[in-house]
DNA sequence: CAGTATCCCTCAAGATACTG
DNA sequence: CAGTATCTTGAGGGATACTG
């Protein structure tokens, strides 16, 4: 792992953000999470993840910071997991994804679910990097500017 | 693998597109094509990578459709990796990655590299996601719609 | 119900040597 | 230079049994 090692030190953020939830299962946490899910079984239930893996996986988020333990909010002896201001803030790239999705993973009569808008009801516009004034950005007309000292 | 295995047919987008990229070495092959890379050997120089690792992961993005092989520009012998439309698709997806991972994943004094919009000069601004009319939208005026038999 | 503890298997990952 | 071929190690992942 010598090479993984080195993304959590990365000058990159790109590379730092996925040394810290580059994998399949940690964002699926968080996507449910962000659906109202709190508990240990409804994280297992959804998933459909083995127990062991997905205790690792709630100990890693919650060491991140992303997720935080509570006490529970019903009655139960047991605590629940809650997002953090760190976890809400996935949420741009939780739906990048999912658009991405929708537009290249489907087939033409192929369902799948939606992000809806609660005030409107209706699914959420695409989310597009733009600059100040609106104009569209892509890898076409942004560039890397690298440190003083290092790599990109 | 019984779970994993679902991913690629899941009614929900995030998990099919985590099926897909769901992995660092990929989102990081795909930032390096938006910065001009396109060479077997520049990846490796950049990514620091093992040679069949970044074999095996150009194959499967080749594959997924997102990079696809032509010939070289330059007068190698060899061909180059060009990203595809569905791999440029992927630019707000690493941007979303950059921008959290600048926000938390940084010391204070921590410098790291920037996304520079070329015509302006100047970083470029936070995406959110939004609704037609402007108002932000998060986990919280959000909603998952389900598809009619299944799950999320 | 929410985990922890085992066992087992596969694949990711790295290092290195080799080939067109 | 761009890969392929091997070899080894370790982590990811699943299944199941166990415990407070």
């Amino acid at each position: 792992m010598a090479a993984r090692e080195q993304l959590k030190h990365a000058p990159c953020p790109v590379a730092r953000a996925l040394d810290a939830v580059g994998d399949a299962w940690s964002l699926l946490i968080v996507r449910d999470a962000y659906d109202g899910k709190r508990r240990f079984g409804e994280f297992l239930d959804s998933l459909g993840i083995a127990r062991n893996i997905l205790s690792g996986r709630l100990r890693k988020l919650v060491e991140a910071g992303i997720l935080e333990e509570a006490a529970a909010s019903d009655g139960s002896a047991y605590g629940e997991y809650r997002l953090t201001r760190k976890g809400m803030d996935l949420f741009p790239v939780v739906v990048g994804l999912r658009q991405w999705g929708e537009k290249h993973l489907y087939g033409r009569q192929e369902r799948h679910s939606l992000l809806i808008d609660e005030a409107s009801g209706k699914p959420i516009p695409r989310m597009r990097p733009a600059a100040a004034d609106g104009r569209p950005l892509t890898p076409a007309n942004t560039r890397v500017r690298k440190l003083p000292d290092g790599r990109a």
